[in-house]
RNA sequence: GCGAGAGUGGCGGAAUUGGCAGACGCGCGGGGCUUAGGACCCCGUGGUUGAAUAAACCGUGGGGGUUCGAGUCCCCCCUCUCGCACCA
């Protein structure tokens, strides 16, 4: 009777493995202390939907290096979780009247179902969501201790403010033609009184704990570095003329202070009013900063934007030489950096120079660079490199470099000034006017002002209940029953904030959270984190590389200083990944380029999915879908099935081992255990692409020696197949399992140990002698594996074609390349 | 402008320490099997010249250098991608 071969069905295998993982939680994760932890993590997503490709590349990664360290022997956390709260609910309920907390758990609902029909191991009994109760309690205890710390405060600071929507933005919400996102109305800048954590307080630990963080990409860390933006210069006081107060700058060229022609103040610096007002200039200021509101901050802080600004009627004294310069405000001055007022000199900082040119100020060089002399009236451009100091009063004639340190020294003992170091990283606004996110757990009473909730009283439930108020604006301010509260010390009357917390504060400890998802007592429990934590792979896209990864290494260090955990770094290695292109362009529903998940899976099946993506390329390069490609990966799996019951399973009761040492079964052992060593080193170096190809490598290896004619081994044959499906395994879960169960494993393909290799069979068995003549390939000899030089240099100068390119020539040289190459030099 | 990274066949991409450039896959060509094949199995596939699976030459963005030997190291230039962008 001929048996019908049975085809690869990746539905049936599919469904069937699924509803088993579903069942049993296999990759449920459990202290144990005897056990060495791997704690690997993927950014959790915002459930927009259903998965998309950026999803599955990311999690596909998390899942090959989970399954790895699950097969080495590793006691593996590997969780899952939803970052729920957050503006597109709302923006949902705006426009298809759906309430957010429902369009948040239905999408919920379909990420979930493609997660586990994508097959990843993760413990789903850790899975959280930040916005339950159970777990914004704690991150609103997290708001309650920054406070008890000082370092959340409330302060007036300028925002980026929609008129439209009615509230604050975070800088990554207005899009780079400084719009809303949401709206596209123009972005203003607004004061606002806000809640912020002081995280300026932790820039030099930022900067400084940088050194710990070895696996992470040096991009990451260059772009935090720069985000936090420190710089080193001097802080310096101009005495006003009228009053005689003291006015503090900061600059990072001490060594041009006796260049100093005019001073200026940012627009919204609060002295601007009153010099405006003393000298009668409020009517030009006004309408110089009723221009600049027309404009939001991305126009006003463009380079091509001609530099403007308005004289206020009044002087500074010049610390070091009692020179008298007037002031003025500029638009280009920024309020948020240093003090918001600075020393111009046009002579040497670009800026300055283009702003004296348009309002006919005077140029005074004080750094000649050497090789020319500096003329102002024929200056194009400032000089803002080292020189000579020049016209410097006791400095000149000092190199700049090392004349910083002596004008700060000098400042210093006059006490007109000191060393100052200054950072570009502000505070983080955490306030948002909006409904869909954790409220701010803080009561304002009259009588006792600003009021914490007690930890005993958190949560502070965001009611379900409400429907956006008119405009999309949040309902909080408008809903009496959550305003309305007790003050918790006076008893009195008292209201709530109506302000809930940046999505960015629920993300900077949920990997914290996964320790212990479900204690009541703790925002994680400290036995479970001090096992688990900190995370020793973290995988993600680099969008996050700042904001993301540089609040939560904050958050750390607090806890760390709050004395609940003894790290100061969450994530040990971290792991970006690239983006999924299609058509060389970035997948958006506009452009009609999507590729989804969900098809593929049903078309060609998860595994395929997983393999494909993974050999596209390496983890962290972009890569541009391709249907040939991924019909290839599919293709190579059918050709596995295939190998395993047609080619391998019939032999496994024909021939004998007896010669199983020599000939094709040595190089089929060989090959088994060279794969192992390739596959291994290369999961190991997360170059996924290449351990795929030695797996195919070892795939089309079986084919051949299990050949129509060939005789094989039983024991050989056994061993390339099961050492095929396993190292396949972490690549693709579901055919893989489903093949073990085939040639009668019992126990998971998953849970079976790493292989290991034998160091002898893992070496090729023959080696090809390259042999050059001038470094050129003249011919290619094969030689057994062990052959010493002199053979070498023998068997190379006996080639044919060696002698007829190396014939009525001098042979000045052999180079021999042991197990290689060699190469011999000829005149 | 500043900072970081990258340029390798028709395509995605491989190449420990300088040592066979193009692994593996896609695509393409050929063969087998077949009523048929867009399934499957096998073979071939950087370019030019050539009947050739002979031989030679050329080939890793461009130019120069170091070396017996360079995709890899050094210098100059070009292009692309990403990040930051008036931070005083």
């Amino acid at each position: 009777m001929i048996k019908t071969p049975e085809e690869y069905e990746h539905r049936q295998i599919e469904s069937k493995w699924r509803k088993r993982w579903d069942e049993e939680n296999p990759y449920e994760a459990v202290v144990d202390e005897g056990r060495e932890k791997r704690y690997i993590l993927a950014m959790y997503p915002y459930p927009s939907g259903k998965a998309h490709m950026g999803h599955v590349a990311c999690y596909t990664l998390g899942d090959v290096i989970a399954r790895y360290y699950l097969s080495k022997g590793y006691n593996v956390l590997n969780p899952m979780g939803y970052d729920a709260f957050g503006l597109p609910a709302e923006n949902a309920a705006i426009s298809g009247g759906i309430h957010p907390s429902e369009w948040t758990r239905n999408n919920i609902g379909l990420i979930r179902e493609d997660l586990k029909r994508l097959g990843y191991a993760y413990d789903w009994s850790r899975e959280l969501s930040t916005c339950e109760p159970q777990y914004y309690k704690w991150t609103q205890w997290f708001f309650l201790k920054m406070f008890e710390r000082g370092l959340a405060y409330k302060t007036d600071a300028v925002a980026n403010w929609c008129p439209s929507c009615g509230t604050v933005l975070a800088n990554e919400q207005v899009l780079s033609d400084g719009t809303c996102e949401r709206c596209e109305t123009g972005v203003q800048t607004k004061w606002i009184n806000q809640w912020f954590f002081k995280i300026t307080d932790y820039a030099e630990r930022l900067l400084d704990d940088m050194k710990l963080l070895e696996g992470w990409p040096e991009r990451v860390l260059t772009m935090q570095e720069n985000w936090i933006g420190k710089s080193h210069g001097a802080e310096v006081g101009f005495e006003l003329e009228s009053t005689k107060e003291r006015i503090g700058i900061y600059t990072t060229r001490p060594d041009t202070l006796y260049g100093v022609t005019f001073f200026l103040l940012a627009p919204e610096h609060p002295l601007v009013d009153r010099l405006a007002e003393e000298n009668g200039k409020t009517g030009e200021v006004d309408e110089f900063r009723r221009i600049l509101q027309g404009t939001n901050r991305f126009e006003r802080t463009s380079l091509e934007v001609e530099k403007t600004g308005v004289f206020l009627g009044d002087y500074v004294i010049n610390p070091v030489n009692g020179e008298r310069v007037p002031v003025y405000t500029a638009n280009f001055v920024l309020y948020e950096y240093g003090t918001g007022a600075v020393m111009a000199v046009p002579a040497h900082d670009q800026r300055d120079f283009e702003f004296a040119r348009k309002y006919d100020l005077p140029i005074k060089v004080v750094v000649q660079p050497s090789g020319e002399t500096l003329v102002p009236e024929r200056m194009t451009a400032a000089y803002e490199d080292a020189g000579v100091m020049v016209d410097s009063g006791g400095f000149t004639g000092m190199e700049s470099e090392p004349g910083k340190e002596k004008v700060c020294e000098y400042l210093e003992q006059e006490g007109a000034g000191k060393r100052a170091v200054n950072y570009k990283i502000r505070d983080w606004l955490v306030s948002r006017q909006r409904y869909w996110g954790a409220p701010i757990p803080i009561i304002y009473c009259d009588k006792c002002g600003i009021v914490p909730v007690p930890e005993e009283d958190l949560p502070v439930i965001l009611p379900e209940d409400l429907r956006l108020a008119e405009g999309g604006k949040s309902p909080l301010p408008f809903s009496e029953s959550f305003y309305g509260v007790q003050c918790p010390r006076c008893e009195g009357e008292a209201r709530r904030e109506t302000d809930t917390m940046d999505t960015f504060v629920d993300s900077s400890w949920y990997y914290f959270r996964y320790a212990s998802p479900h204690d009541d007592s703790m925002p994680f429990d400290l036995d479970e984190a001090r096992y688990w934590l900190p995370v020793d792979q973290y995988i993600g896209g680099i969008e996050h590389a700042i904001l993301h990864l540089m609040y939560s290494r904050f958050f750390t260090k607090v806890l760390f200083d709050m004395g609940l955990i003894d790290f100061t770094e969450p994530f040990t290695r971290l792991l970006c990944q690239g983006m999924i292109t299609k058509d060389g362009a970035k997948m958006s529903k506009s452009k009609g380029n999507v590729v989804s998940p969900g098809e593929y899976m049903d078309k060609l099946g998860a595994d395929t999915l997983h393999l494909y993506i993974l050999f596209m390329g390496p983890p962290e390069i972009s890569k541009d879908w391709n249907d040939r490609g991924v019909e290839g990966a599919h293709r190579f799996l059918g050709r596995v099935w295939r190998m395993v019951l047609d080619r391998c399973l019939p032999r496994l009761n024909e021939g004998s081992d007896a010669d199983c040492g020599r000939g094709a079964h040595l190089e089929m052992r060989s090959l088994t255990h060279m794969t192992i060593k390739n596959v291994t080193r290369d999961i190991e170096q997360y170059a996924f692409n290449t351990a795929v190809s030695f797996i195919m490598e070892l795939v089309n290896g079986i084919y051949e020696y299990t050949g129509e004619d060939a005789v094989t081994s039983p024991m050989v044959v056994r061993e390339a197949m099961e050492t095929a499906i396993k190292i396949l395994s972490p690549f693709a879960p579901y055919i893989t399992e489903e093949l073990w169960e085939k040639i009668g494993r019992k126990e998971s393909v998953h849970k079976e140990p790493w292989p290991e290799y034998d160091e002898n069979l893992a070496k090729p068995l023959e080696i090809t002698v390259v042999v050059q003549v001038n470094g050129k390939v003249r011919d290619k000899i094969a030689a057994p594996a062990g052959v010493h030089e002199e053979e070498m240099k023998a068997l190379a100068l006996g080639s044919e074609s060696v002698r007829k390119h190396t014939a009525d020539k001098e042979i000045k040289k052999v180079i021999v390349v042991p197990g290689k190459l060699v190469n011999i030099v000829v005149q």
